[in-house]
RNA sequence: GGGCGGUUAGCUCAGUUGGUUAGAGCGCUACGUUGACAUCGUAGAGGUCACAAGUUCGAAUCUUGUACCGCCCACCA
């Protein structure tokens, strides 16, 4: 018996204290002694509800943390939340709009004071929820990743790529939404592909004719400072540097030469909008053009626009401009059009390719050696295919607006000298009250980070960064991350690229992209839909075991999990049909236990001999060997679905339907042969529950 | 528009380098309940592995094409 077992199932093993110090505990292991293994917990928000996503997210990442522990790994999983910037600033927003207010009202300090009391009350929640369904994190260690520690991280980040030219400052189009007030990323503006309509309209050239253009959005047509053909295109040679006379807006704009313009779409021109559109600000930006922004940040019609358009909603301006062109005649057709539109990520509205004055971090650099280090094989992608997206997002890097025009967040440490003629922008790791340059009044950036400006530091600033704590000198660099594919560029390659660049090393070299918990439809669960179920609920229903092996069990590497939100009961059955199975069948052994069992392996003086077992003896304590083979495996290869499926069979089919079942007679009375049944019985369930262990933990521990 | 994945039993899905009768859970059928468990047991039905062609002694597995479904990326107005 002692050679079918893997070393780290000895008795007397760490894993064996382990199994004490839970019962005592009911908390982690402290990473004590042994091989390092650091799990990073992907931080939810601070005011997220806990979804059936994370319970999926939890269950794998808690079943790795167990098993390596078990293994005799110091195994540290960082658990923490993010500030989630915008989102949690809509929320408080919402509810000082219930006292009929705003949060200029209040004003930042009063604002933001509200967030923290916000945060405050519900902030610990979802963390308490994870720590209902099982998760073993190491919740001594919890961060906030706007906790003073972690702002300093951020702070040192910010000054260190200031300082080195990777921060700059400019007016670029960037994603803008309306509804939040603030500019995005280019992550968080969301394609979506849309089915809208294009409309192809004529615009009167001077001196007579006049040339075709088309647009997804003729609102914009306020802000024309251009037409633009291709200079290789025959149709328009001759019309190059004629002046154009804008329909509506009434402007005079010329006709300029740029390769930006594909001669096959379309009629082959194009306007030019430079303050509402990245293409056309480029073009612009070569042929002189002026950039007229034509709306105020809700998106309404403003500036330099006819009198009778301003104020109006971006869509009703739309609408009216087509009718205009309808009456002069200038419409010569719409067609549908099928094309990506940006959303808010956190909002849903549709973003505003906007002209605005923005932070942003040069990406290139950082790129390189976080492309470098999956090509070379240190990062590892579960599913590999995984890879190349990462790969495709590293090759095409773009800069990344870090700037947002919230309040809630880290304001951005760049001070603005306000002397006259010195004009000093002063980025610093302490708060300035002078001018560092000529000691003149100096006022702050009004704005605040990009959340995922302080999650990308998270694997090292977690752990006390920029300070060399002996926690970072452990613990760094990590083993595996386990996220969602949603947040891949986001959060993940940040990471990897945070990492690099400040710790010199990749903060983890497996990333375990889980898949999406849908419904029957196929459908991503969602609160909008109404088609989640609550994880808390399936916990009180049935138990976090329950709930823990079914999604375990449910999903392959990088599959989704389909669960059935109107049959929450039959979605979860295999779980709760297995706990209750397992339950049974330790009630069944330990109570057929009439004394201490006698030890089948080792120099116990009362050891079972060989000889004595019989055929069903030998083939269950083969079958549980294969057993611990499979899930083993299975777990090291992060194949966790392989794992609880072998531990099933062998617990249900083999041990409790087969050889409980065969040595039955045996244990009633003083039979022969029942010591050796009872040797074992325990045995191989002592060994079963362990296995499982990782995956079902209260039952399991409960029974051990 | 570019890249990628999926299509296997009524349902949700496994199937690890091509190799005997393609598996699991749920559901279904028949029978079974005095002692671990009906959230159960025993037995069983159910699949031309999306479609077409090809490679091979042999294909769910490899190649090509087609059709649906889905994901990621993208400044064709």
């Amino acid at each position: 018996m002692t050679s079918a077992l893997p070393p780290q199932f000895d008795p007397r093993s760490l894993e064996a204290k382990l199994y004490a110090w839970w019962a005592d505990q009911g908390q982690f292991a402290p990473a004590a002694e042994g091989d390092p293994y650091v799990i990073m917990l992907p931080p939810p928000n601070v005011t997220a509800q806990l979804h059936m996503g994370h319970g999926l997210n939890q269950a794998i990442q808690d079943t790795l943390a167990r098993f390596e522990r078990m293994r005799g790994r110091a195994t540290l999983w960082l658990p923490g939340t993010d500030h989630a910037g915008i989102a949690t600033q809509n929320m408080v927003e919402k509810l000082v709009a219930k006292e009929g207010k705003t949060r200029f009202d209040l004003g930042r300090e009063a604002f933001e004071r509200r967030v923290w009391d916000y945060v405050g009350e519900t902030g610990a929640t979802i963390l308490e929820q994870i720590r209902a369904i099982g998760s073993s994190c190491d919740w001594s260690r919890t961060y906030f990743t706007l906790d003073p520690d972690l702002s300093r991280a951020v702070r040192e980040v910010f000054v260190r790529l200031f300082e080195k030219g990777l921060i700059y400052r400019g007016k670029y189009i960037i994603n803008w939404c309306p509804r939040c007030l603030t500019a995005l990323s280019n992550e968080e503006a969301e394609k979506v592909e849309t089915d809208g309509r294009i409309w192809k309209l004529r615009y009167p050239i001077e001196g007579g004719g006049t040339i075709p253009v088309a647009t997804t959005r003729p609102e914009t047509i306020l802000g024309d400072s251009g037409i633009a053909v291709h200079p290789d295109d025959p149709r328009y040679a001759g019309l190059i540097g004629r002046m154009v006379r804008v329909p509506v807006a009434d402007r005079l704009v010329p006709i300029v030469a740029d390769e930006a313009v594909d001669p096959e779409f379309g009629s082959g021109a194009v306007k030019v909008t430079p303050a509402h559109d990245p293409t056309d600000f480029e073009i612009g930006r070569r042929h002189q053009l002026e950039a007229i922004d034509v709306m105020a940040d809700d998106a309404t019609m403003a500036g330099p626009v006819p009198a009778r358009f301003q104020g109006l909603d971006r869509f009703v301006a739309r609408k009216q401009i087509v009718a205009e062109f309808e009456a002069l005649g200038l419409v010569e057709g719409v067609d549908n059009h099928h094309h990506a539109v940006g959303h808010c990520y956190r909002c849903d509205t549709v973003v505003e390719p906007r002209l605005s004055d923005q932070w942003f971090v040069r990406m290139a650099p950082l790129a390189k050696p976080a492309l470098a280090a999956y090509r070379d094989g240190r990062l590892k992608f579960i599913p590999e295919r995984r890879g190349e997206e990462y790969a495709q997002w590293m090759e095409g890097i773009r800069d990344w607006c870090i700037s947002r025009q919230l309040w809630w967040g880290h304001r951005i440490p760049v001070w603005y000298c306000e002397a006259p003629g010195c004009g000093a922008i002063s980025a610093s790791r302490t708060d300035l009250t002078a001018c560092a340059t000529c000691g003149g009044p100096a006022r702050q950036d009004d704005d605040v980070l990009d959340t995922w400006f302080s999650s990308w530091l998270v694997p090292f600033s977690s752990l006390g960064w920029p300070d060399q704590t002996p926690d970072l000198a452990r613990y760094y660099p990590g083993d595996v991350l386990v996220t969602a594919p949603e947040i891949l560029f986001f959060w993940v390659a940040r990471m990897v690229m945070a990492g690099c660049e400040f710790m010199g090393d990749i903060p983890f070299h497996t990333v375990y992209l889980h898949g999406t918990v849908r419904d029957t439809q196929h459908r991503k669960m969602s609160k909008s839909l109404g088609n989640g179920i609550d994880p808390l609920d399936v916990v009180g229903a049935y138990g976090a075991d329950a709930l823990r092996y079914t999604v375990i069990a449910g999903t392959a590497v990088g599959t989704d999990l389909i669960l059935d939100h109107e049959d929450i009961e039959g979605s979860f059955a295999p779980g709760r049909n297995f706990a209750n199975k397992l339950w049974n069948a330790g009630r069944f052994i330990l109570g057929s236990l009439t004394e201490v069992p006698r030890p089948l392996a080792g120099t116990h003086p009362n050891v079972v001999r060989r000889e004595e077992l019989g055929l069903a003896d030998r083939w269950i304590i083969a079958r549980c060997d294969h057993a611990v083979r499979e899930a083993t495996a299975a777990y090291q290869k992060f194949r966790l679905n392989d794992a609880a499926t072998a531990i099933y069979h062998f617990l249900w089919s083999e041990l409790a339907d087969w050889y409980i079942e065969q040595v039955k007679p045996r244990l009633s009375g003083d039979q022969p042969g029942g010591d050796v049944a009872r040797a074992v019985l325990a045995a191989t369930f002592d060994v079963a529950l362990r296995l499982l262990h990782p995956i079902m933990p209260f039952i399991t521990e409960t029974l051990w």
